[in-house]
DNA sequence: CCAATCAGCAACCATTTGGTTGCATTTATT
DNA sequence: AATAAATGCAACCAAATGGTTGCTGATTGG
């Protein structure tokens, strides 16, 4: 989990593709992308794993910034944030891309 | 590092994506996209770590598939292979698309 | 007011991860 | 043939992860 900044910052690729990698979470993010806001007992039903457990993969999505919480009465929802998945498909791209460019510099080399 | 899987399985998104949760290993990924395979040796230069914690991270990558080697001589050699990442771009392309039904949606339905 | 719900906190545990060092092995060099 | 270079393998280590249980504190419903 390491250095556990505000769920803001300047979009760190490694810590939200680490958030990313974990069948549980994306489980969670997959339910939550419909758009609706769940608390944190109605995440766990199905995930054969206890509350706590949920909780604590919900705080790591939440750090990563892809999903936001708030206190509502005694129950905490947790909704889907969609910035930092469309950081990481950016990012994905430059890769591509660069790649993409590399096969394209080879094949003009190669055709002289 | 887990279960081991040949590097050719039916592309699991979290191990993809757990692969690239690491700073180091995203450089890696980053100087092997221009195209050129490269040895260990060649690689662990710039990073501030030894051979064989490069030789670790790249081994993480292989089983991802994100990369695959070729023993050469002595040396092996490391190049990048794209399906990985591009499965992995679709997959966040899926959520952001659910996301974006779910917002046309609640449009829709905001607006009678 | 009392009981049931929902969640946070802390402690604990086993496993995985990221990293190291030391040594053996295979190839290249001269 | 002897040395140097590039890896691989294994052991080891500290810290992070994924998970649990137990207890406390708010909130809500009757």
């Amino acid at each position: 989990m390491s250095t556990a900044e505000p769920a803001s910052g300047p979009a760190d690729p490694a810590r939200i593709f680490s958030a990313l990698g974990d069948a549980t979470r994306l489980a969670l993010i997959s339910r939550l992308a419909d758009g609706r806001p769940r608390s944190i007992a109605e995440l766990t039903g199905g995930l054969e794993l206890t509350r706590q457990g949920v909780s604590k993969h919900l705080r790591v999505l939440e750090q990563a910034g892809v999903v936001a919480s708030r206190r509502v009465g005694r129950e905490s929802h947790f909704m889907f944030t969609p910035e930092p998945i469309l950081d990481a498909r950016s990012y994905l791209d430059r890769v591509s891309d660069q790649w993409d460019d590399a096969l394209a510099r080879l094949k003009a080399f190669v055709e002289e």
